[in-house]
DNA sequence: CGGCTTTTTGAAAACCCTCAATCCATGTGG
DNA sequence: CCACATGGATTGAGGGTTTTCAAAAAGCCG
């Protein structure tokens, strides 16, 4: 029946993360009107001011919270973090610098959300973006854009859940995570979270993503220092599988 | 490695569903102010006869194709599809009398929807959507509360697949059903899809859903009648593990 | 260098999947 | 009206992938 084992661990390097990712890259809604991505339009939102910096494994909002504010990362990463009551744990999603999140959470959160490295968060009031969105048609585009290409992205965690194996998940994860941090040379990518959040991001457990990196150093995809993960050969960590 | 061996299958009693459920109940994004439902919007959005007849199985949208519309179904019971190259499938979703799809495509639908039953969907051009919403702040406000209830439900798919065992899905599914469903007395679901889309919609196996319902007829949870499926102990499906 | 936590590795067990046969419902035709 | 064919659902046996349990290895920090 697995019970969940492996707890919270707050761990990892502390990376700053300094560069602000191109998140939602490409996903326009229908005109390439909007040129302003929700990211930076929540920057120009609040009188600065309003942010908290939040100790790593810290919770920043609490599951069932009621919604009033919603969220950007500014510094460090976040996890979206979905608890049973006997302890296991989904992690629906990691957020990077610039990203936002809580604004689909109706009446309240659904999910709790916790600081995966020390991180820097800008607490925006929901009435603030509401009021935004009727101010300016530009804004509340954004807006949908943004919740097309969230909405967008976690359906296709649905499918790497339901349907592939331990192995592509992995894999996935990595080239992932290789787009979003955009780190450096030609596939570094240096993992601000720890097996654990890993694993319940990937619906596994941390034996089994352990594995999957072993096999895959085996077989010289990638190599693994730690936090820190060489990709060798993009080609084996990607093909057949992807969705058509 | 799993490669799908059940295909389409469209199957099952073509049931009426003369109802239009009452989705999305009881998310408000923050005011009660918004009464109505993006479902009663869309109704009063396109002068009605942009609807089109889909025969069982048929497709309406595919994956990959441009979003230039979004849907609504009035009639029957429509399924969203994600295919992988070697056939594997994953169904991200069940749409029923009222519910709106295809908002989240971006510049293309990332699934393909297709009629589980026979089924009359409407269709509505974004840019209809779009100038609605720089229209009406209140039809705006309606689309964003719709967003942020689909991803929200979403994301407990998410907590399923990745965290949930095959008895817990397949109970979790049939209280899905019957309250999106609604019908008749006490616990009475009359499943409009077949194993295959059960299983796919899972992350599971027809067998597995078979198991899974055998087991809990001989426990007395349900009666089970081919597609006709008796909730006769609430409890035992829904107990422990829900979300805390 | 200890003491801590996280990660890795190993062996065994569990769960779910695969393959295959049977059952059942429905529809067709003799 | 019944035999037969068809397609889905169920059931059984066996195997594979992932999990569980357990221990060793590797990092991190005082």
């Amino acid at each position: 029946m697995r019970i969940a084992r492996d707890m919270p661990c707050p761990q990892a390097p502390t990376l700053s993360l300094g560069h602000t990712g191109p998140l939602q890259t490409g996903t326009l809604w229908r005109e390439p009107a909007a040129e302003k991505g929700l990211s930076a339009w929540f920057g120009s939102l609040v009188p600065a001011g309003n942010t908290a910096r939040i100790e790593r494994g810290q919770e920043i909002v609490g599951q069932d919270d009621p919604a009033l504010f919603c969220f950007q990362v500014q510094e460090g990463v976040v996890r979206c973090v979905h608890r049973l009551e006997d302890g296991r744990r989904q992690v629906s999603e990691f957020l990077l610098p610039g990203d936002v999140f809580g604004l689909d959470a109706g009446a309240t959160h659904a999910f709790a959300a916790e600081a995966v490295t020390e991180a820097t968060i800008r607490k925006v009031r929901f009435s603030a973006v509401e009021a935004e969105a009727e101010a300016d048609p530009r804004f509340a585009q954004a807006l949908r854009q943004h919740m097309a290409a969230q909405a967008k992205a976690i359906r296709g965690r649905l499918v790497l859940l339901g349907r592939l194996t331990a192995a592509e998940r992995v894999a996935a994860f990595l080239l992932e995570m290789n787009d979003r941090l955009g780190q450096g040379p030609l596939g570094q990518v240096d993992l601000p979270m720890c097996r654990s959040d890993m694993a319940d991001y990937l619906g596994l457990t941390i034996e089994t993503v352990s594995r999957c990196l072993a096999e895959m150093k085996r077989s010289g995809a990638i190599a693994v220092k730690g936090a820190r993960i060489l990709i060798r050969n993009r080609r084996a960590l990607a093909p057949e599988a992807m969705l058509h």
